[in-house]
DNA sequence: GCCGTTTTCGGCCCGACTGTTTTCAGTCG
């Protein structure tokens, strides 16, 4: 089990029960900012104990490691414990019913003797709640409403779902009367992988009109909020969208606030504060003169920050980077030159080599590998030895027939449990591009999964790790496994490490992509894509890359063709 | 409970919207 997840939960639900409790609100904020901290940590807490250096994480000081400390010797905290005493802890997940908050919550606990979800589904039916103060019919049918979207799930949606909808959406609004632009914001501008709501940012003079208008759209089943400059609704589909309009005099202080993340934000302010400036929505001001507010350019500027692309503000170190002058030169969609992991008809995919090479060429590319299955990958119609010499001859024609792109021969091999690779070496030594990967014995031991891996990665006529943590999103958790030791023997034989732009995998994730990039570890990013459609999914990956800090001098298929070629040959020997 | 480019003590982000009020508390982002 994942002690850093275990701890930064506690924490979490420790800071909802002194919510409750109406302890001091720093307090409270402290453990959700340690909570958060020790969330995206990269190492295992268990490590950073072990080193004594818990309290240089970030935000947590004297007591919090002390804490951690304890959880990790005896399995519990006591403050936490002696807090469920006074705060039922099925009464706390209530919280995350829309319209319920903290003082509401200890009202229900106090008078009405709420522990759980049961008892507030009984509360509310009944007459006592009536008498609460402030509480009225139309709050009890919210909270009503808030019960059965949790219930319904109320489940974050995927970044590659939730972006063709945001962009659909964004677009309705672009095209309403009054408004000059709209895009997207909030957490899908940051390319997160999952996300709670689409946020989207108009560009008006008439808010009051275009929030109506947005409102009363097709889409609409219910409409959460509306205001002068925010209109909030669910659509039928059941996902939240948020619409904030601002005009020209405040477009940059309303996207850069509109962005976050929330934590990024808070910081600003606070950096605001220490330069004798105040920082809102409408802008930067010192005193009641507003110093900046046009672009987010500006906006940074008048902070003495460079401008932040909002796939790194989630305040991971990005601010004190902005006030150096050191925001790296993140990878671009446009910097990709090829897609060095794709599937044909050969094994599972929809679409024969030269069609999928075609759609690659005609996006620019300038190469393409075809990383057909290997033959224990049953399922996915993996190739025998004699199918895969076959599939080189259909290679050789394509490369005939398809001209204006290099196409590559390649695997995606499975690695067995044993750590020996799918196919033999002589075979291997065949193949233009050999890309590694787990797709079965999930569930092996961290030691033994790990010794798998690197096994795989020491094989001199491996180039890449696919989809090194098997995660898939909100469904599978990475394979047990050491990623610390998996960059390590990556970095050591110069191999690459996947990030799989699959939207349910995007793998590595943005925080193990910045532990390989510290390292110094090359990245692939590929698209594993099945159909031509797929290789569009190129975005998504760059995206999870960007927020891992990566650049383009550490990608492979970043480079030309010639050079890539010559990495394939000898892929320790590449330099930077 | 944390933290330091004026600080080891005294700070700690800011505004919009709703419902239940009659001036604002609670919630959210």
């Amino acid at each position: 089990m994942n002690k850093n997840r275990e701890i930064a939960q506690i924490f979490e639900t420790i800071a909802d029960m002194l919510e409750v409790l109406e302890e001091n609100r720093f307090k409270i904020r402290a453990y959700r900012n340690a909570a958060r901290n020790i969330m995206e940590l990269g190492d295992k807490i268990e490590e950073v104990e072990g080193r004594g250096e818990l309290q240089s994480i970030s935000g947590v000081g004297a007591d919090l490691s002390r804490k951690i400390s304890g959880y990790l010797e005896t399995g519990k905290i006591e403050e936490y414990e002696r807090l469920k005493e006074r705060v039922p802890p099925g009464a706390v997940e209530l919280l995350s019913i829309q319209g319920l908050g903290p003082k509401t919550l200890a009202t229900l606990i106090k008078k009405l003797g709420v522990r759980g979800l049961s008892d507030l589904e009984k509360v509310l039916d009944g007459e006592e709640i009536k008498k609460l103060p402030r509480m009225g019919q139309k709050k009890i049918e919210e909270m009503r409403r808030g019960i059965q979207i949790v219930k319904e799930g109320g489940e974050r949606i995927p970044l590659g779902a939730a972006l063709p909808t945001a962009l659909e959406i964004t677009s309705l609004v672009r095209e309403m009367p009054g408004t000059l632009d709209a895009v997207i914001t909030g957490s899908i501008r940051r390319m997160k992988e999952n996300n709670k709501d689409i946020d989207i940012l108009a560009l008006t003079r008439d808010g009051g009109s275009v929030i109506k208008a947005f409102v009363e759209l097709p889409i609409v089943r219910e409409v959460h909020a509306q205001g002068e400059t925010t209109g909030s609704i669910i659509t039928g589909e059941g996902v939240k969208v948020n619409l904030r309009v601002a005009g020209p005099d405040s477009w940059g202080g309303a996207l850069q606030y509109f962005t976050g993340s929330q934590a990024h934000n808070v910081k600003l302010r606070i950096l605001a504060l220490s330069k004798g400036c105040n920082l809102n929505e409408y802008g930067v001001f010192r005193g009641e003169n507003r110093i900046a507010w046009k672009s987010e350019e500006e906006f940074y500027e008048a902070l003495g920050l460079e401008w932040i692309p909002p796939e790194l503000r989630e305040d991971r170190g990005e601010i004190e980077a902005a006030a150096k002058g050191e925001i790296p030169d993140l990878i671009q969609l446009a910097d990709i030159r090829g897609d060095l992991h794709t599937h044909s008809t050969w094994s599972d995919g929809r679409y024969g080599i030269e069609q999928m090479a075609a759609a690659a060429r005609d996006m620019g590319y300038e190469y393409i590998a075809v990383t057909d299955h290997s033959p224990s990958s049953r399922i996915a119609n993996g190739l025998s030895t004699e199918r895969l010499m076959e599939k080189k001859k259909d290679i050789q024609r394509a490369r005939k027939r398809v001209t204006g792109i290099s196409i590559l021969f390649g695997a995606e091999v499975d690695i067995k449990s044993d750590g020996s690779l799918d196919y033999p070496d002589d075979v291997l030594k065949e193949l233009d591009v050999v890309i590694a990967a787990v797709h079965s014995g999930f569930n092996m031991e961290r030691a033994a999964m790990t010794a798998r891996i690197t096994a795989a990665l020491k094989n001199p006529c491996v180039h890449a790790l696919a989809h090194p943590t098997g995660r898939l999103i909100g469904t599978r958790a990475p394979y047990e496994m050491d990623i610390d030791e998996v960059i390590d023997t990556a970095l050591k034989h110069g191999k690459a490490l996947e990030v799989n732009s699959q939207y349910l995998r995007l793998d590595l994730n943005d925080i193990n992509t910045k532990q390989a990039v510290d390292k110094g570890v090359k990245i692939i990013i590929s698209t594993d894509a099945h159909h031509t459609n797929q290789l569009k999914l190129m975005g998504l990956g760059v995206g999870t890359a960007r927020r891992g800090w990566l650049q383009t001098k550490n990608v492979i298929n970043a480079l030309g063709i010639n050079d890539l070629k010559r990495w394939l040959k000898t892929p320790g020997k590449l330099s930077a």
